[in-house]
DNA sequence: TATATCTGTGCAATCGTTGCCGGCAACGAT
DNA sequence: ATCGTTGCCGGCAACGATTGCACAGATATA
């Protein structure tokens, strides 16, 4: 069995009580500093360290902070991990992930699960399935300190980050437009995420600049974000079978992009439409069809919202006034 | 502030102690019917979930598993994580995921986490660095079980999961001399992991069944496993600029294939090299230049790790013989 | 009626750590 | 000589949940 050392083993052994060994340990000014220097030098000998579960209890907290997101495997998430984890461990916490697979199912027991072991608090990018905010709501109303990024709760009051989704939707289409193309579809994430209107009103607002008409027909939604079988292949078969087929994608997410790319190259060997979308993907420009895409600064959206999550979690009084950063993306062209 | 209930709550609020409440519950037969059915009426109604905190000191286990790889972004690990999760959470653990990112530090730094967290085993893929493994075999002396995967330590006696590596690099050289090319180098990963070994194994063997000599100036090694900028790109253009350039190039890892990928985009635009390599890439046929690859069964690794991970934890007596699983690989052509 | 058995419940200890109170000795000030 | 102060340390309780043991009351048996 594991057995861990503890501060009782030290106090037996040192013949001292429990009580000055800890403070011995934690530097307390009211020990002697002979003691100390004995306590100090015989944990580090038996390679002591503090059971942080017993801390936990005792603290009512855990410095841990979870995080929900879709799936790890998303180039964009891992890296707002990468961010998340950078501060997180940078200010003494740590980090406990699970992944939603973009199902509502999940998203609950993974969130309830997290709230159960006791993180400090939650940053959560919202699964494409979920429609029902309760499960987050609960938690939030007993004083949970959650923070949204990405896929936001626009209805809850508390710190948010996204990128400019509006813009990054509208540079794309822009370019599609500008490569002379006019008949742009546009292959979307589940209706009710917001980053999926946001994105869509920025390629509207790129039509209407160019006085390209919308047509409704030639806009997708993927209700479970592309994690379902085939469900991007029939988005993009039902547009290339429309009586006018496009000559342009935009297409909101990098999940969806691979999908579109693959289903593409089965059914338009031809390779006449251009597609634009959000990626983060590392191998973007190694792809074939090409893809000209939009990047968010994942790594930054995970500094930021844990910063935020940390603010919450050590502010002393209840904390009223939220804030939403957005932030910038940028445009690559890859011809 | 977030006060979950407790069962003292419950007590108070029906007026019994708090031990009656613990065993009507878990469903103790000594309590009545009566008494049962109040208490778990009013547990429901205030929402009450026990502490798993509370639980962990106690049982001195905490129901949860940690796991160590180099990155989630690598999708034969975010695999293997999806794996490890579904047979975790069907037996009632929860995961901890932490990033070695193929530095020996982090790597150290995340398992002295773990076990101080308590975790009840860990499920650890080496960092590429990693040179020095006392971090693992002292912890493993105290009795933390442990787990290997992909990346073993050969000289740890525990349960160990990987796939055929020398048969993979075998069938992804062999299919390379099959197109005619005899010039064929090995970009390898750091020289000590386990899998460089092999799978340099699995390559000599198929020069030698076709009597092509081997030249050790085709095989390059990275360090960091491809994770420090520039590492691949040197290693590429190293290869490139032999007096006899190579025709063709097997690759040994994901990470390394993209960065090839890029480099040969980069510096050999004829695109007259042939490549193979590992991948578990969802992208891999959108790829150009192609890569024809060999794919792990990472899931099926993720399971059967921890599948081996908790029967560690679980038996009641110190477990003497350990097991060693090697699954196939399957390779895929990309003309 | 006295004793044994059984049912339902409470008490107290436990896990590892820390906060708080209080005790003891040595010291200086009065 | 007495009092107050200070330095150093031990003991107790608490965090939340579980559990062995004890005990009260009811019922059954001798």
């Amino acid at each position: 069995m594991f057995k861990p050392v503890t501060i009782k083993d030290i106090a037996k052994a040192l013949n001292l009580s429990t009580s000055t060994v800890s403070r011995a340990l934690r530097g307390g000014y009211e020990i002697s500093e002979e003691t100390k220097k004995i306590v100090l030098e015989y944990a580090e000998k038996i390679n002591f360290t503090r059971n942080p579960i017993a801390l936990s209890l005792k603290e009512r907290r855990s410095y841990s902070i979870g995080i929900i997101v879709c799936e790890v495997a998303n180039v964009f998430f891992s890296q707002a991990i990468d961010g998340i984890e950078s501060i997180a461990y940078s200010k003494g916490y740590h980090t406990i992930i699970s992944q939603s697979h973009d199902q509502y199912e999940r998203e609950v027991t993974n969130i309830q699960h997290l709230a159960n072991r006791s993180v400090d608090g939650i940053i959560i990018s919202l699964a494409a399935e979920t429609k029902d905010y309760s499960h987050i709501e609960k938690l939030h109303a007993q004083g949970l300190p959650i923070v949204f990024f990405d896929r936001i709760l626009e209805s809850m009051n508390t710190h948010k980050v996204t990128s400019n989704n509006t813009q990054g939707a509208f540079d794309a289409t822009e370019y599609l437009i500008s490569k002379g193309v006019k008949k742009i579809a546009h292959l979307a994430n589940a209706k009710q995420l917001s980053i999926t209107e946001q994105r869509k009103i920025g390629y509207l607002n790129a039509l209407e600049k160019h006085n390209i008409p919308f047509d409704e027909n030639y806009v997708k939604y993927c209700e479970h974000g592309g994690s379902k079988k085939g469900e991007v292949d029939t988005a993009i078969k039902e547009l290339l079978d429309l009586p006018v087929k496009p000559d342009a994608i935009f297409v909101a997410s990098d999940r969806l992009s691979i999908g579109c790319l693959e289903a593409l190259k089965k059914y338009n060997p031809k390779n006449d439409i251009l597609i634009a979308g959000f990626s983060n993907s590392d191998v973007v420009n190694l792809l074939k069809p090409s893809l000209s895409y939009v990047r968010q600064p994942a790594f930054e959206m995970g500094r930021i919202a844990t910063e935020m999550l940390i603010n919450l979690i050590e502010s002393k009084y209840p904390v009223e006034e939220f804030e939403t950063k957005i932030l910038d993306t940028t445009f690559h062209i890859n011809e």
